[in-house]
DNA sequence: TATTATAGTTCCATTATGGAACTTAATTAT
DNA sequence: ATAATTAAGTTCCATAATGGAACTATAATA
C-alpha cells in the first residue's frame, strides 16, 4: 500500500497518522505547543531543512491544524499558530510525553512538568472514564466494534485489509454476546 | 539535523518519534493491539511490504517494544507480541483514537469503540490529574522545566536547539515567581 | 553602501520505501 | 511421488522522501 493510500483505512490511528506518521510533523506541532511560532525559531531548534519546513507547515495549514497570522505588516510577517484541532491534539502530546518520560528518560530526568492550575500540583495526567470517571487501563477497557465498521459491513464496502483486523473484534463479541 | 540524531533532543516527543515517527511503527503497533500478531496478517492486513514489515519489527524489538514468541515449533514459526513498554502505549493509541474520531472520521461514525468493563460504558477515555482527579485541559495546565532541563542547563551542556525550546519556558516560570 | 534578519526556493546527492520475484522448510492435494 | 501451498522472510531495482548547501527577495540596520 502507498502511504498515500493509508487514509483510507477505516482507522482513526490510520487517518491520524497520515497526517503526522512522518519525521517531522508531530514534532512541529510540540515546538508551536511550547510557544515556537516563526518559522525561523521553529527551523532553528529543530534543526529541520528550510524546504522541508514550509512543505510540512503547508500540508499542516491544508489539513487544518495550524494557520497563519500575520504580526509585521511591514515585513509581511506570519506567525504559525495552532487551530482548535491542533490544539486538541494536546492530550496525544502529553501521553507521548509520559511514555517518553517513564521508557526513554536519561539519567537527568524528566524535561518538562505538568502543573496543574487548580490543585497546584505536578500532574501525571491519567486516563479516567467519561462515565464513571474511574481511572482506565488495559485490563479494564474492551473493545467494540462501531458504527463506522459495522456500516460498511453491511454494506459489503469492507476492504480485506479493513476485514483482517475488525473481524477477529466482532468474532470476540459476538462470542461474548453468546456466553 | 539528520534523523538518527533526534533522540539525543532533550524532550520525550522527540525520543519516542524517533521509535515510532515514521510511516509503519505506530500502524504495526495498533494491529498487534487488536490481535493480531503473525508476520503475514500484519503484512496483509496492513498493506505493508514484508521486508520493510520486517525490518520495523527487527526495530521495535531492538527497543523492547516487541518480542517473538514462537508459537509452533515444527515450523519455527513467531508470534509477535506487546512487552510491557509497547502495552504502555496503550494511552497514546487511545488519545490518538479519539483525536482521528472526532477530527478524521466518515460519515459511517466511528470504526471502534471502548467499553470500561467496570461501569459498562462505552467511554470516551479523558485526561484526569493525579493528584486531584480532576479533568485537564489546555486551560488548567501550566508548563514547568523539569530536572532534565534543569540538570543541563546547571552544567552547561544543553545544545542550542534546547535552548532556544526551554528559555522560554524557564523565563515564563521567573516571571511568574517575580509576580 | 555593505551587512543582517526573516522567510522562503532551487538544485542535487543520499536515504527510505514500494513492488515484484526468489528462498526455505514443512504441509497438503493430486 | 510430485506438485502446489503457506508462513516468513530476503534480494534486486525503480521511485519517492529527505538533507545540505547555495540562491532569492525585502526591509532594516551599521
Amino acid at each position: 500500500m502507498r502511504w498515500e493510500d493509508v487514509n483510507t483505512q477505516t482507522c482513526s490511528i490510520a487517518k491520524a497518522t497520515s497526517v503526522f506518521g512522518d519525521r517531522w510533523t508531530l514534532l512541529i506541532v510540540r515546538q508551536i505547543f511550547l510557544g515556537l511560532r516563526r518559522f525561523s525559531d521553529i527551523q532553528k531548534s529543530l534543526g529541520i531543512t528550510k524546504h522541508r519546513l514550509t512543505d510540512r507547515l503547508n500540508r499542516l495549514i491544508e489539513e487544518d491544524l495550524v494557520f497563519k497570522h500575520l504580526y509585521d505588516e511591514k515585513y509581511n510577517r506570519f506567525e504559525y499558530r495552532l487551530t482548535e484541532k491542533g490544539l486538541d491534539l494536546y492530550p496525544v502530546l502529553i501521553t507521548l510525553t509520559q511514555w517518553g518520560d517513564k521508557w526513554m528518560c536519561d539519567s537527568d530526568g524528566v524535561p518538562v512538568e505538568y502543573v496543574h492550575t487548580e490543585c497546584g500540583e505536578v500532574a501525571h495526567p491519567r486516563l479516567s472514564c467519561s462515565c464513571c470517571g474511574k481511572p482506565l487501563d488495559l485490563s479494564n477497557l474492551t473493545l467494540k466494534a462501531g458504527p463506522g465498521v459495522l456500516a460498511k459491513c453491511c454494506r459489503g464496502v469492507m476492504s480485506d485489509e479493513d476485514q483482517m483486523l475488525y473481524g477477529r473484534i466482532m468474532d470476540a463479541e459476538a462470542k461474548a454476546d453468546k456466553q
